[in-house]
DNA sequence: CGTTCGAATGTGCACGGTCACAAATTGTGG
DNA sequence: CCACAATTTGTGACCGTGCACATTCGAACG
């Protein structure tokens, strides 16, 4: 006998309503965990759900209650190891949550891009966003298109804003800074991110605090665009005068880029030039030198990005919210300097 | 006067009907392009749409023709770079094409995991499935479930089947192997991927092909996990007996910490080792030395496998499959061997 | 001017759940 | 044994959209 012939449609609530020999309603209720259920019904009514491979359907399930049940990520440069990990574990976090994640990447900045993309997620009814992208430029278009769900993102400049988490970027890069000058450096350049990134401002920001704090002479922060072939080219610009003894990267791959440029030059590292960097990637202790860098927990950035996002939908008890505090791991690429 | 309260519920096409004067089912067929609808009945509901921000119900949408317009993407290791940029290029793909991208990351590879995570993506009706973590036992499950959607993956071992995409992983690996042995290098290691990985077995073999077709004595692959740790130690290991001038690595994480060994070993590379990678991400032409590897263009890989998804799910005619031809990237990594 | 036919539009229902409310069943105390 | 409340179950409407089919409109043609 054939086991179960395909039936031209999934079977409904209704279907297994009938062979349980009760109301659809009841299904649903067991469905939804309702209290007032006899056991033995519950039991029966599982049976045959079981029986029939029953699935329930999300859409009919979100269209009647309203709720898609779904979050939308924003995000730029997701293929990179930081937002990459930020976003596994954001999916996780949903999951676990009950929610489904849906992603739209941004290829670009201007406005048009992000308002596309913005759109292709609320087309999905999405219930909040999680910006991954953290730049000025889409938080303003985001204002400015007045969106109707909640949203958060990642990275913020220390301070516990409304949408913001908090990883301290600015104690990280002012521990990172500290570090150079305590090692005796006095000529530090800052390779910088793109301008319009949250976290580069904040990794900036903290540089130049700490230099001030401790009475530096600084030099403008060079901005880059994140990549290693970025770092290396700055690298050889700079190695043309040689007027330092230290460079901080606002992240790990221009570090190696940079160290790419300073052995292409015949320099040591770190006896002629001390480099940090920001991330641990986790190939940064690999690296020749290994680096000294500044610790970033992505993963468990995303699941408290996750939480703060989920605190919002769903009203309670406010979680309380403490900023992480980063950690300044220091290997072989740094050193005093060669007087 | 208040420009617009905000209604209790969204717009629905029948507000946009009766502002527009017509029946529910015209705005359907403006929302849908229908050929028949005269132009200046459709430009009136579309200004109606604008003016109420109407946004399309997905959920109602979804049940109503029974089709989610939703992929799913399985991911495993999706933090890394490889597989992060073909997800980016397919959620990119894919929407283009109008369709929403959903995501389950696969933490671990055990049968129940896999299920789960299956699960969710059944759970939202997505009408087909990308793998990306192109472990056997993922197929194994996805057979035994026999799921109900066409799925296809990204990796394959150089043929042509039913749901994988061609990227021929074996001409790559043979390529690097042969670029070693024509450099002279006859005692050679390879470091392969984790047991199960469908493109670490076919690299595998790639390597074990060509070093029998060149008549080279070959020594058993060593089954790393992808990472530069393990690359590291299996370096130290290594080098305790040091029987090889030359190592290809499966990835270029693990060639990054094999490089790292035999430099703590006070080695020259390529001088005493030389080392080859694959995969080409960004950062090996700044590693130290600049790492010999076999470029994957994953972005395209991604698309392709998008558009191989969008031909099982829109029936028409096929387009023309072809192998992705890997490119062997030659840098400072690799030299003769010392006699 | 009536007939015919294609284009443009309208009508009603189905999709598969949930919700509000009604009804049936069970238990309890006087 | 009945009144009454609490528990369990059933009924019908509704969510917003698309589909099949009916209807109207307008133009062309004999």
């Amino acid at each position: 006998m054939p086991a179960d012939l395909p039936k031209s449609r999934a079977p409904s609530i209704r279907d297994v309503a009938r062979l349980a020999g009760v109301s659809h309603q009841t299904v649903s209720r067991v469905l939804n965990n309702h209290p007032s259920i006899r056991d033995s019904t519950k039991a029966r009514v599982q049976q045959v759900m079981e029986e029939l491979q029953y699935r329930p359907n999300r859409a009919a399930r979100a269209l009647s209650r309203g709720s898609s049940r779904t979050i939308g990520v924003l995000s730029a440069s997701s293929s990179q190891y930081g937002p990459a990990s930020s976003i596994a574990a954001i999916q996780d976090a949903a999951r676990e949550a009950g929610y489904y994640v849906n992603t739209a990447n941004l290829t670009s900045v201007d406005p048009e891009t992000i308002e596309a993309a913005l759109d292709h997620l609320m087309l999905q009814s999405v219930e909040g966003i999680v910006v991954i992208a953290p730049q000025m430029r889409v938080f303003d278009v985001l204002e400015q298109l007045s969106v109707a769900v909640p949203y958060v993102t990642l990275q913020s400049t220390g301070s516990l804003n409304e949408h913001g988490l908090s990883f301290d970027q600015i104690a990280g890069a002012r521990a990172a800074t500290r570090h150079l000058i305590e090692l005796g450096h006095r000529n530090i350049y800052h390779l910088a991110g793109p301008q319009d990134w949250i976290e580069a401002e904040a990794r900036m920001r903290g540089f130049l605090d700490e230099m001030g704090a401790m009475d530096v002479p600084t030099t403008a922060p060079i901005l880059g665009d994140w990549t290693a072939d970025f770092g290396y080219h700055v690298g050889r610009e700079l190695l043309r005068v040689r007027d330092f003894t230290a460079i901080f990267s606002s992240n790990d791959q221009m570090a190696l880029g940079l160290m790419h440029a300073i052995r292409d030059a015949g320099l040591n590292i770190p006896g002629d030039v001390s480099v940090v960097g920001f991330d641990d990637i986790p190939e940064a202790a690999h690296f020749w030198p290994p680096l000294t860098t500044v610790r970033q927990d992505f993963p468990e950035l995303g699941r408290r990005c996750m939480a703060l996002l989920l605190d919002d939908l769903n009203p309670g008890p406010k979680e309380q919210r403490r900023a992480i505090i980063p950690e300044l791991v220091v290997r072989a690429s740094t050193g005093p300097p060669a007087f």
